[in-house]
DNA sequence: TCGTCATATGTTAGCGTTCACATCGCCTCG
DNA sequence: CGAGGCGATGTGAACGCTAACATATGACGA
């Protein structure tokens, strides 16, 4: 298109004309109906290829009133969990037949996010998905459930909201379970940030874990999910001699912690170990590697999709159980050394 | 709609109705137009609320013959950069009243991108941004660009192919000078895999440098972006004992190097310096911080969308300058012990 | 031979907007 | 005082498609 000589798109009856049928031919064709005779296909078929046409979707919504689309809002666009998260929920839905509309909203500000949600119901999405699991939504949804099907993507959902979501609680238990296996009897905690769900779940999973143990919990220190936050805090613990384990709520923290340690002159794991969330790719690789609790985004993405596509059919408010987050041992925690 | 009592959506029709005017008047106020009388105005904007009126866009996309839609197509949407210049392009394209479809290619296969940008143009996007640097979309971009304006985001572009870009090859250089002027004489390199315009353009960054100060280039290993590659890499490149520093070609796979070269028994950077490319905001917290090349993906996003909005105006071919990266310098590189 | 029915195709209307134009007051000016 | 003009509003058609119904064609049994 480098110069405008774009004549109109063909419609229909530019196929029609060219087939030697009518539009509503056509019609039957692209949508795959079987009351066509064979050769009548293949000449319509013929001139849509011919043509180059294409089923313009604005006049096929306007009038089954139908859009074909879901919207997924989410946050922190640049990080690895949501990232993937769109990519399988953009992947899921085209699998079946939905536009996905994706709108990431950068900062987390309510009014941006309230911003993101008209554009999306501008867009006359059948439903949205909503992965944001973060206090400040709770609310909207009541009010967003009014207008069109909604879909939370969280991990401790209100009663009677549709919902999918990774058990973070469980997560939690895992990831300090195993630190209290090998031996450990004061283990920090550097939260994610108050508000959001995921933080509160992580949090009380720690918590839970050591109360079933009749362990007293350690420090804990609330972050903001970056590796700064989580350096700061490890600065912080690496003053208090008696922690010998740490347990941050991501693995971006993890290795802001990492580093604190490191810069105090404490080894991980021999002195201190340490433990993450997420099981981003590069955990793997850090040094030590980490030790963390690996989450399947991509799946949740496709669940979500799932569920949202029977809310349409039916209505129904489904919830399916909480995926299941998965211990990955590596060798940022070792055994305690006076265990 | 826990319960599917939606009755049909209201219209422009129902608006003028209730305000005692003609669904003239209405898309007048809807669309801002000054030719209405204030106390008319009043009415319909009255109407419009008690209504919960909302434009349908297909309706309009049809009369109007523009979708409003601008389309992105971006690779590795789980990474930093293009997470970023997702969101970035989201934000902006919404500013300047373009809704974005983001389209996400999970896996670098031709064939996957092709259904992705067929998808798009059923979507009636009025411009395609091409954010897959890879060399097997060049040739489908002449094809593309027959039918929609494109922009690609591309740090060597083809001439007379409309693009923005951040200036790789400057980035590299700036890298691998840093490494120079610190004494380095034997410098590595661990590039991004064959086909992709960045990993080439790093690539070719690097020897340029090397290339100006008379310096033979070190050893050369091809990684795939990922960390683990670049693990790969570093365990081959510690056991040759000459190469006292690594440029990496991302700063996944500088994490990868640093934590081989670790397992080899080498200090970073007293032993071997090591420097990455990105500025992921986990870099700063590596340890040691990681010495890397900062781009700039936000203005990347919002120059793209500049630059789409302008094509579809005029249609005309605008190359705007590549944006220019910065060293960031950290602690992973040191001056050459025996410099 | 004719009605009957199934199968293939055509015809018409309408989805909710915008555009082009028509209309209706009312003010201005010669 | 009437022509002319302008500002505010209304009317009708069209965008490209699908849904509902109408029609044509041929096969088949009575």
């Amino acid at each position: 298109m480098v110069n405008g000589e774009s004549k109109n798109a063909p419609s229909m009856a530019d196929v029609a004309a060219l087939a030697g049928v009518s539009h509503q031919t056509v019609s039957r064709v692209v949508n795959g109906s079987d009351a066509v005779r064979g050769d009548t296909r293949d000449r319509v078929l013929a001139a849509i290829d011919e043509l180059g046409y294409r089923r313009n979707k604005s006049a096929r919504a306007l009038v089954t009133r139908k859009s074909g689309r879901l919207g997924l809002l989410y946050t922190q666009p640049h990080l690895y969990g949501p990232g993937t998260l769109a990519a399988s929920v953009h992947q899921a839905g085209q699998r079946a037949g939905y536009d996905i509309i994706l709108s990431p909203v950068p900062h987390m500000e309510a009014s941006s996010a309230e911003r993101a949600i008209e554009a999306l119901l501008d867009d006359a999405v059948e439903a949205v998905l909503l992965g944001v699991s973060h206090q400040s939504f709770e609310d909207l949804v009541a009010q967003l459930a009014e207008t069109v099907e909604v879909v939370m993507i969280h991990s401790d959902p209100p009663a009677g909201v549709r919902s999918v979501g990774i058990d973070q609680h469980a997560g939690a238990v895992l990831a300090t379970q195993y630190l209290l296996d090998i031996g450990h009897r004061n283990i920090a905690h550097v939260a994610g940030p108050v508000g959001w769900i995921d933080a509160r779940q992580r949090r009380e999973g720690w918590l839970a874990a050591l109360r079933d143990s009749d362990v007293q919990p350690g420090p804990e220190i609330f972050g903001d999910w970056s590796s700064k936050s989580g350096y700061e805090a490890g600065a912080e613990l690496a003053r208090d001699p008696s922690v010998t384990a740490v347990f941050a709520a991501n693995d971006s923290m993890a290795l802001g912690v990492i580093r604190a340690l490191h810069e105090a002159g404490l080894r991980v794991p021999q002195d201190v170990s340490v433990v993450g969330f997420d099981d981003v790719p590069d955990a793997a690789y850090l040094w030590p590697p980490l030790t963390t609790v690996r989450q399947d985004f991509a799946s949740l993405g496709e669940l979500a999709v799932e569920v949202a596509i029977t809310a349409i059919a039916d209505g129904t408010v489904e919830v399916p159980p909480l995926l299941a987050p998965e211990l990955v041992v590596r060798s940022s925690a070792a055994p305690h050394p006076r265990a």
